[in-house]
RNA sequence: GCUCAUAUAGCUCAGCGGUAGAGCACUUGCUUGGUAAGUAAGAGGUCACCGGUUCAAGUCCGGUUAUGAGCUCCA
């Protein structure tokens, strides 16, 4: 038969002839080095017969699908055996790779802790150190069945009654027979080829993810082709560490949480001051978006939450408040807003609207409230109480598109002055369960895509994960280390105009119900302020950062200097820390490089003679001496906000 | 909400049955020093909360709350 390489190159090998008998046919060094083939687009076993004409390529563990094979025989041959071997009785469920690395999940009647962790490395590194040889059986369902209850290995057993085929599966062994798993396979051939690992954590995961289901332990492991690129990878995690803004909150008072209101952010000056600076850039953007920013009541009758919807679907996740009945008459049922839409819907259903004053634009930084479950709360990336850049636009249909088009750009404009270039576009269409006939959901999704088309971005489509009430955008941005943040959304609504009785008069004279769009760009400032900490590392654009310019002085004799210096910056809305404390230039430094503020002037009596100052930059280790009046200049235009 | 872990000074952490500790920060004295820590002294704690074991509990046990890592969830 004929074995077609990569290269188009082909070889003449005999019927049945394996991965393995290939490798050795072209080189002895490849032969050492492979793991595993790819026989007409799936992998398989270097152990596998090929019985026909096939195009084949060899994998070895420096490619992405070696470096996955390896990680997955080290779950599944490796970890599993290591943990089963010290604790006797633990069941295996199953072994995936990640990302980066694995996981395996087990049911143990031993809690396995963290600091078992090493424990399972040592008898995983003894395990690697056999060079065990791994084989592979295949057997009918009713053996596999079999073989796995007399090891009381429940979770396999559930796995092989519910799979579809009957026979061929398969078995991998080590060396002395000892230890059996099921697996879909590949693996690697022997041991030998895994290189270098780490367990990372232990944690609890629910069977098959279902949260009705019992809760397993979970151990999870990084793995690399070599020492080097597990030491990189290490590295990395600790550098996205060092800008967890929970932590940089912390170092710069921005913010902090307490016990008595979980969730709920204590705002500190500092922190409060970008919140602001935030704030105020995306009102800018919105009035130049023709949008018309209210306010509504946070705290509203359950009657209303009943006609949205809400209160049947979420009411697990409302904040309700009663009032007490020793001190009021009135026993109503509140609850705090959890979105903003249904007041958003009552302001415009006040007065009655003509097609002419379509599309209604509203905004609102909306206060919401969600009961998160406990667990889910982290930092102020998952908050219970969370204002959103929260806009609704009520239009016709065959205003959708363009709608769409304008907010992409407020969209755009904004995260790149935010400093975030890159975004995808995820456009999620209609699910099983929706509302709304079909002819509109064809004519919502074929005018969001043609929206996206107009202006020439990329996008994905996720079919099915729309929401019930429409179709929808999701905007993710990627930040300066590269992980990824869905911000901005964008879904059109057929449900609510009409759950709530929103109307207009067309231009036939009569009623029609308008399409509502949700929309967002920042998402919640809480989260977004997270995102920003961590983009920057806590070292914020001149316009963002909450302290802009630090005057340190050098001597005391040009206090009147830095004084004259505060004056003047503050007159031109500079936020200023004066530092005249008795204290070393070098001291000063250190403490205000910590702080992040973004400039540091240093004035002695060089600079008091002169009227020039010493700048130095939050990064920067080098100072450059300018003129006041240039410095002024300079840094009026550099801390405008961009939206100004 | 679930599993596991954690909770000691403003911050970072040590102490693990026998009178509460360190470094930094803070206050005061000396020091006016040129770009990431000058120096000395002082002050600072119901050891998260409730209960139990013990002659004796930050320390051991149980519960509660919060936080962390995952899981589930996210209108």
């Amino acid at each position: 038969m004929n074995i077609t390489l990569p290269d188009k190159s082909i070889r003449d090998l005999p019927k049945g002839s394996t991965g393995l008998d290939l490798a050795e046919s072209i080189g002895p060094g490849l032969a050492k080095a492979a793991i595993a083939v790819v026989v007409n687009g799936i992998q398989k076993d270097l152990s596998d017969p090929i019985n026909e004409d096939s195009n084949v390529s060899i994998i070895t563990i420096s490619s992405d699908e070696g470096l996955e094979i390896m990680r997955h025989t080290l779950t599944a041959q490796v970890l599993a055996r290591a943990v089963q071997n010290l604790f006797p009785g633990t069941k295996l469920a199953i072994g995936p790779t990640i990302n980066n690395g694995f996981y395996y999940d087990f049911e143990s009647k031993k809690t396995i802790s963290n600091d078992d962790l090493e424990k399972i490395e040592i008898e995983m590194r003894k395990i690697i150190s056999t060079d065990s040889d791994i084989k592979k059986r295949l057997h009918s369902k009713q053996d596999a069945l079999k073989i796995f209850s007399e090891k009381d290995e429940t979770y396999k057993e559930i796995i092989i009654n519910e799979a579809d085929q009957d026979d061929n599966f398969q078995l991998y062994y080590q060396d002395n027979d000892e230890f059996v798993d099921l697996c879909r396979g590949p693996h690697l051939p022997n041991l030998k080829h895994i290189g270098a690992f780490k367990l990372t954590k232990v944690a609890g995961a629910y069977w098959k993810g279902d949260a009705k289901n019992k809760m397993l332990t979970r151990v999870y492991g990084t793995a690399w082709k070599n020492e080097k690129d597990l030491k990189k990878h290490l590295i990395a995690i600790e550098e996205a560490e060092k800008r967890d803004h929970r932590k940089i909150g912390k170092e710069m008072s921005l913010f902090h949480f307490q016990e008595e209101a979980p969730g709920m952010v204590f705002w500190h000056p500092r922190g409060w001051a970008i919140y602001k600076n935030l704030e105020s850039f995306v009102r800018n953007r919105l009035e130049k978006f023709d949008y018309q920013e209210i306010k509504t009541p946070q705290v509203v009758d359950r009657k209303l939450w009943e006609a949205s919807g809400h209160w049947d679907k979420y009411r697990e996740n409302m904040f309700i408040t009663e009032i007490d009945e020793e001190h009021a008459n009135d026993k109503r049922t509140n609850a705090l807003k959890p979105m903003n839409c249904p007041c958003h819907v009552q302001v415009y259903n006040h007065g009655l609207k003509s097609y002419r004053d379509l599309p209604v634009r509203l905004a609102e930084f909306g206060s919401c409230h969600r009961y998160e479950a406990s667990g889910t709360l982290h930092g102020l990336m998952r908050v219970r109480g969370f204002t959103q850049d929260d806009g609704h636009i009520f239009c016709t249909e065959s205003q959708i598109e363009n709608e769409t088009k304008l907010f992409i750009e407020l969209l755009s404009g904004m995260y790149k002055d935010l400093g975030f270039d890159n975004f995808d576009i995820k456009l999620s269409t209609r699910p099983e369960v929706r509302v709304g006939s079909d002819e509109v959901w064809d004519k919502a999704e074929k005018a969001l895509e043609n929206a996206i088309q107009k202006l020439e971005l990329p996008f994905e489509i996720v079919e099915g994960e729309g929401a019930f009430y429409g179709p929808k955008l999701d905007f993710v941005l990627t930040d300066a280390i590269g992980r990824e943040w869905q911000c901005g959304t964008f879904q059109a609504d057929f449900n609510l105009p009409d759950r709530l009785e929103a109307e207009y008069v067309g231009e036939d004279g009569s009623k029609h119900r308008p399409v509502m769009i949700h929309r967002a760009v920042l998402g919640s400032f809480e989260r977004f302020i997270g995102i920003l900490i961590e983009n920057y590392s806590g070292k914020l654009p001149l316009w963002l950062a909450p302290e802009q310019v630090a005057i340190a002085t050098i001597i005391s004799e040009v206090d009147d200097y830095a004084s004259e210096i505060e004056e003047e910056l503050k007159s031109i809305n500079i936020k200023v820390i004066k530092d005249l404390r008795n204290e070393k230039i070098g001291y000063k430094v250190r403490e205000h490089s910590a702080a992040k503020v973004p400039i540091i002037l240093a004035l002695g009596a060089r600079e008091k003679e002169s009227r020039t100052v010493s700048v130095r930059r939050i990064g920067s280790n080098n100072t450059e001496t300018k003129s006041l009046n240039d410095f002024i200049a300079e840094i009026k235009v550099e801390a405008k906000s961009p939206s100004s």
